[in-house]
DNA sequence: ACATACAATGCACACGTTAACAATATCCTA
DNA sequence: TAGGATATTGTTAACGTGTGCATTGTATGT
């Protein structure tokens, strides 16, 4: 009679090493080792042991490894927000970065930091190491929490004074002035801007650029020109409604990220002018649609697969050394000059 | 002198409920029952134990907990692939919706199936459910194999013919269908059409209600207006221009989502003619920026979000109440008449 | 006053894995 | 041929938590 026995493989969730022990004629620990690779064990034990453990096909038990082992393969993908301010394909690229490197070597788990009220579940059990794409200073407890607990991590996006993580950040004052400095030598004077998300960092400084292309170029900076937007498209066009009800339209307007400018070319289009004969605009991030809009959008490429990807990189390396290794890594951005601004033209 | 003791706390990596029993002068197993709220526990114990619990700033450890109630709290949402087909912002969409229900409560890792070479790692151990996007019948064998391993999951956006699962899945055809045959109450007799990604169910739904549509309205149905496509941008822009090669071009044009649709305008505007003045053009999916573009994109709404929410809400139902139920849930498609659609007015 | 029920807690083991240490067998060296 | 080194395996405890069963103390009913 074997009932007993039976009855509990039977009502086990899966095979483990004990009953490939059994099978094998060893004890668990031999087979633990053997699965593992050790050195020392025999090299047929070792071969008898996988080839039973792929017969019953064995899969660890992740648990009781993390358990153990303090680890637990898992990482978290932070955002500051999943809703407004985050936009699809910023999202889409990330996830597809990160997920590229990292593969099956961890389990990725994706987040936004203001749904949680507390952090207390982000800890060293829960998390192996952490990258916050962060957008905004909103994040900065945040980041300290994940440093205090000494967990791994990686800040992306956004420039962060904290000493013990990597730093991959577009420069995106660069881009943004490029962007309207080029702007200025098609001619144009009265420039407008559209302002990003509130307390973005990214907002704040591809306003910034475009300040200082004004200001380097001497031109007098219109308050008026200057309005406040959120990242999307609604509030794009909103924005671009207000500036063409000033006495004196801007004869380019640049928007801080593609989406507004969707928007705001869309109010052009309404109010009866044309982009870019009447007005040029210009947007930022080289949206994939950016390229297939009618006049396809002039932008600045922010390469945000490839920080993604370096900075899975980069973690995956502080994790497996142990390092903290404090390191700034500025990513040049790269000017689109496509259709939608076109040399000024006095009337 | 409390050396060693002192020492081994220092080291651990954090507080567990020996630490709390040893404060509170209980064993470890009160402290459990405690912090689980059993009431086999005097009250004013449990208070005394959370107290000391909140103070320590306790945090259970999750690796433990999985491996003896055989329960990892981590959800697994697979999408068909990463890759091109599956759109920016489809993919933020079902991640907004699925984390908008799931919150704390589970652990959402995202993943591509495609990225698998053996789904060895997928099993009940590692997720206690999963959320299958599928796009695609490529994805039957990984079904099987969750349903086979007795995962509690849910299959969105495609059908299929497995009993135990909840199928939540948008009426494509019928959308086609309401669209198409607009596009003919308008006037227009000669109707192209660019199909989606080879093999996508969604994309032969989408042709099975265009062709629909055209037989129900007695219209020839001319194989040179039907171009391959695969849902992104480039294939659409492409698929459009040799559209316009035709001797006889068609009126209007249905691609079968809304990126498509805009490579498609472009094309449109690149021959020199205008969208909708010279031809039609209408998309599926009601994208973000369809509203926005100029001219504005007549489409079909899909309230994918909705249904991840939905498909979510109806997972965590399963895992919770034990129940492998059969449901079948068709979600109506909405037609967003927009201004890229004219009546058609013979030249 | 005594049996009985019940409330509250502890003991001991289990979950599946790894690892320090112990144990054995085998081989080599002087 | 004794003694040590080495290769291989086993014993046992540990990781942090939950739970069946035993135990203790207290209240209840007769």
């Amino acid at each position: 009679m074997m009932g007993a026995a039976t009855n509990r493989e039977v009502n086990r969730l899966s095979v483990t090493i004990k009953d490939i022990a059994r099978l094998a004629g060893v004890s668990h620990t031999t087979v633990s080792r053997a699965l593992n690779d050790s050195p020392l064990i025999n090299d047929e034990t070792k071969q008898k042991i996988k080839q039973i453990a792929e017969e019953l096909g064995y899969t660890p038990n992740y648990n009781a490894k993390s358990l153990v082992l303090q680890k637990s393969h898992h990482i978290g993908l932070f955002f500051t927000t999943l809703d407004t301010g985050t936009s699809a394909q910023f999202f889409y690229d990330v996830v597809r970065g990160v997920q590229s490197v990292i593969r099956d070597r961890y389990q990725v788990s994706v987040k936004g930091i203001d749904t949680y009220e507390s952090f207390e579940n982000v800890n060293r059990k829960a998390f192996d190491g952490i990258i916050v794409m962060s957008q905004s200073a909103q994040d900065n407890d945040f980041i300290r929490w994940v440093a205090e607990k000494e967990i791994p991590y990686v800040v992306l996006n956004r420039r962060i004074q904290e000493e013990h993580a990597v730093n991959i950040v577009p420069d995106d004052r660069q881009g943004a002035f490029s962007l309207v400095d080029f702007m200025i030598r098609q001619g144009h004077r009265r420039i407008g801007f559209i302002e990003g998300k509130a307390r973005f960092q990214s907002a704040e400084e591809r306003k910034a650029g475009y300040m200082e292309a004004m200001r380097t170029h001497a031109l007098e900076l219109d308050p008026m020109l200057i309005r406040q937007g959120s990242y999307d498209m609604e509030s794009g066009y909103q924005a671009m409604k207000q500036l063409l009800e000033l006495p004196s339209i801007p004869s380019a307007v640049f928007c801080s990220n593609d989406e507004m400018a969707v928007g705001a070319v869309k109010a052009v289009s309404e109010s009866g002018r044309k982009v870019p004969d009447d007005i040029s605009v210009a947007g930022f991030d080289d949206h994939s649609f950016s390229a297939f809009l009618s006049p396809s959008l002039t932008t600045v490429r922010r390469p945000i697969e490839k920080i993604a990807k370096d900075g899975a990189g980069k973690l995956v390396e502080a994790m497996e050394s142990g390092e903290r290794r404090s390191e700034f890594i500025p990513v040049a951005t790269q000017l689109m000059v496509r259709e939608s601004v076109k040399p000024f033209v006095p009337n």
